[in-house]
DNA sequence: GTGCCGCAGTGACTATTGTTACAGCAGTGG
DNA sequence: CCACTGCTGTAACAATAGTCACTGCGGCAC
């Protein structure tokens, strides 16, 4: 039918693998979608009409009351999103908006259960990525209700290092409020975290948006010394 | 070959419906198992080797570190527990802990994998379950950040007076201490914000961990004014 | 250029939460 | 009966985080 579609989906790691039939259900009923930055793709609360997988750009997912808000999850290419309710016959639980101009595949439901009666491996596919999702939360509450806005800041600023390719000069690339809102706090507190970092020559700034990290093992101590995955934790 | 396996497979919700291959496979290797309470199902981080299905007593999942440990979830029969890991290739994301004697059904993977080829319909049960799961951990990751404690006690007391029927008098049973675990604090200050009530008249103790609630518009207001599904929430 | 606006930086103040320490009480087992 | 143990109630104190208010900077539109 349409062959930007058929292009798409073969380059999903969502759906490779699948058979032709459960593959033709799926381009024959997606629909590409751009969305602009800021838009909303639905509320918390609204009913789900089928999934989206995102094809380039990078969605958020927020929750947040009156002023405040917080980062639930944030998505780039190749990740799903709004699959949670699909299955239990619920309302979003959260909010999704863009973070950038964002092009996403939408999959409705029908064709969605369809393929997956089609290929088991499509079901097998959304299992490891709801997997991955409350594994993601689960250390997400974890870090805000445990540890402190400082610790949780260092261990985002070595993470950005790490898939930076070890790189000690890192990008934020959204302004402040952002990361703020992922990391669990408001603006004004990070700003005072990062300049406590500066004063004490942990980390330089390097322009717009950009720092240098200059002693990576007192991030990696203020982290929490990795003890992630350590049986330490009871 | 065990007839009660056999029995109980039938009578959990995760299994019924199932074609007689897939549920063939269960019960030839699913094994029953009792735990005491306080044993230790596994630990953040082991590897999984299979499912787990509660089939009577509680299991909490917790991760802590130090002193500190908050209640990730807790489930009661018929819920299922250590999926997550089963499909990503991951390990444990938090403790499996029994909160009083329990008795699980023990699905080994290669059991549960062959099952689920059998029949696409447990893919489709164990999405929901895990939609459920991700839709809670928003749930909390959203109240422990922006609530204040008081608020997150009130919004536990009037649920459990709803779930006990709409009675006033609930029960607590279970000690302070792991209240204050599910709700993401500590004991002593649990017990300041349940003074606190009692001192405005709000509820009052009636005897050995129960307590009667003798303005339930109070605790309404205090919890945030059932806000948890509105638009309001941006 | 001028004014407007969004973003970053800071300081002072406040609120909430966590910590430590200790007292009382009920139940249990010897 | 007594010692011991686990649970609850409190009070004083400390630390962390959030709020408010204001400054300065840079870009953009007019």
């Amino acid at each position: 039918m349409n062959e930007a579609v058929e292009q798409i989906v073969d380059r999903l790691d969502t759906f490779t693998g699948l058979n032709v039939s459960a593959r033709a259900r799926i381009v024959r009923n997606a629909v590409l979608r751009w969305c602009d930055a800021g838009e909303t793709l639905w509320l918390t609360g609204d009913t789900p009409r089928g999934l989206y997988v995102i094809v380039e750009g990078s969605i958020r997912i927020i929750r947040g009351i009156g002023g405040r808000q917080h980062v639930v999850h944030a998505e780039g290419p190749g990740a799903t999103i709004g699959e949670v309710p699909l299955f239990d016959g619920g309302t979003y639980p959260a909010t999704a908006v863009a973070a950038e101009r964002t092009r996403c595949l939408f999959v409705p439901r029908d064709a969605l259960l369809a393929a997956m009666g089609a290929d088991p491996r499509l079901a097998w596919e959304l299992l490891s990525q709801l997997g991955r999702r409350v594994r993601a939360l689960v250390d997400q509450l974890y870090r805000t209700t445990l540890w402190t806005v400082r610790s949780r800041l260092a261990a985002r600023l070595m993470a950005r290092s790490v898939d930076a390719g070890g790189s000690h000069t890192i990008t934020l690339g959204s302004p402040q409020s952002a990361l703020a809102e992922e990391l669990g706090t408001v603006r004004e507190v990070l700003a005072r975290e990062l300049a406590t970092l500066r004063r004490h020559g942990v980390i330089r700034s390097v322009g717009k948006g950009k720092l240098e990290i200059l002693k990576p093992e007192a991030l990696t101590r203020l982290a929490g010394g990795d003890d992630v995955l350590t049986r330490r934790t009871t």
